[in-house]
DNA sequence: CAATCGTGGAG
DNA sequence: TCTCCAAGATT
């Protein structure tokens, strides 16, 4: 008799009601119509440049990456091009972007589009996850920024958004990307994608944030809790904590890319650079760098790619 | 899965 | 000055 009503399991929470979802979908893309930022990369649809746009931005600020848009695609205007740079060329042009695996990632993703894919950049989210240096986020902002299509991007700014706004608790990536993918207005993924970010990158920041400027102060769920946490705070798994820099090797790695941007350097040069005592340490490191496809060594001498 | 991977700006 | 963290991906 006892007829199941609904199988309610512990490791799959429940999404809010679609409709609910769907009008704070509408109510954010609408608040996007008017107050989208003025981005570059927002003038364009361009697989590739976005693409490029959309590498670089991962855990890179919009605003620093925006003064950079226009020298990057132009230097990387298509598969091709980047390709022809060569994998030096683009760590050099990566000068002051951070996470310098990513340029070597990019030229690698080139090389895998004109062999793969004839030079043009894939539309289907299995293609673009199989290139190297796109994951879950990018291939989706591909998808969505590119070919406007009605997929959700899942960035850490959307998941505050998810974990305040929506939730009011905190969430984990795989069910906040459930949820905000139940708010994608049809046939205004690219819009709607876009508002959201903007939401979360000015409004629903991590610090200090505006809530009376916010389109979902009304029905916030964090706000209407008048809980005192942050539902955001360890959410998502998005952002991570991250270790003391000073004296890292992320530093040390640093200053020696930094070092052969400027041309060629011996091994004692590179050792100079990072400030370091122990020789063998700066060893270690120049090893890690050629090993990750970072640097080379001809005879005496070490050079980018 | 937890650790690793740069650099710079904001508070 | 110092802490936090930013349109994540990879191993």
């Amino acid at each position: 008799m006892s007829s199941p009503q609904r199988a309610v399991s512990l490791t799959t929470p429940e999404l809010p009601r679609k409709a609910v979802l769907q009008a704070v979908g509408r109510t954010i893309d609408e608040w996007g119509s008017r107050n989208l930022r003025a981005l570059p990369w927002r003038d364009t649809r361009d697989p590739w440049h976005i693409l490029v746009a959309e590498v670089a931005l991962q855990q890179t600020q919009a605003p620093r990456v925006a003064e950079r848009y226009a020298s990057l695609t132009s230097a990387l205007s298509s598969p091709t091009a980047t390709v022809e740079l060569g994998k030096g060329g683009v760590i050099a042009l990566w000068s002051g972007l951070g996470y310098n695996a990513r340029a070597v990632r990019l030229h690698a993703a080139a090389e895998a589009i004109v062999e793969r894919f004839s030079g043009v950049v894939p539309s289907s989210n299995d293609d673009l996850r199989s290139l190297p240096g796109i994951g879950p986020y990018t291939a989706a902002a591909i998808e969505a920024f590119a070919f406007e299509r009605d997929v959700a991007v899942y960035d850490t700014n959307v998941a505050r958004v998810m974990a305040r706004a929506v939730l009011g608790a905190p969430t984990t990536a795989t069910h906040g990307w459930q949820v905000v993918s139940a708010m994608v207005p049809a046939g205004s993924g690219w819009s709607f994608n876009q508002a959201i970010i903007d939401v979360g990158a000015t409004l629903c920041t991590a610090r200090n944030p505006q809530c009376d400027a916010c389109p979902l102060r009304r029905r916030c769920a964090w706000k209407r809790s008048g809980a005192l946490i942050d539902p955001a705070l360890s959410t998502a798994g998005t952002s991570r904590p991250q270790g003391r820099f000073e004296g890292s090797a992320r530093q040390a790695r640093g200053r020696v890319v930094e070092r052969l941007r400027q041309g060629s350097a011996t091994f004692r040069q590179l050792h100079d650079v990072t400030g370091w005592e122990d020789e063998a340490k700066v060893r270690a490191i120049v090893v890690a760098l050629i090993d990750e496809g970072l640097i080379t060594r001809h005879a005496a001498n070490y050079s980018l790619g």
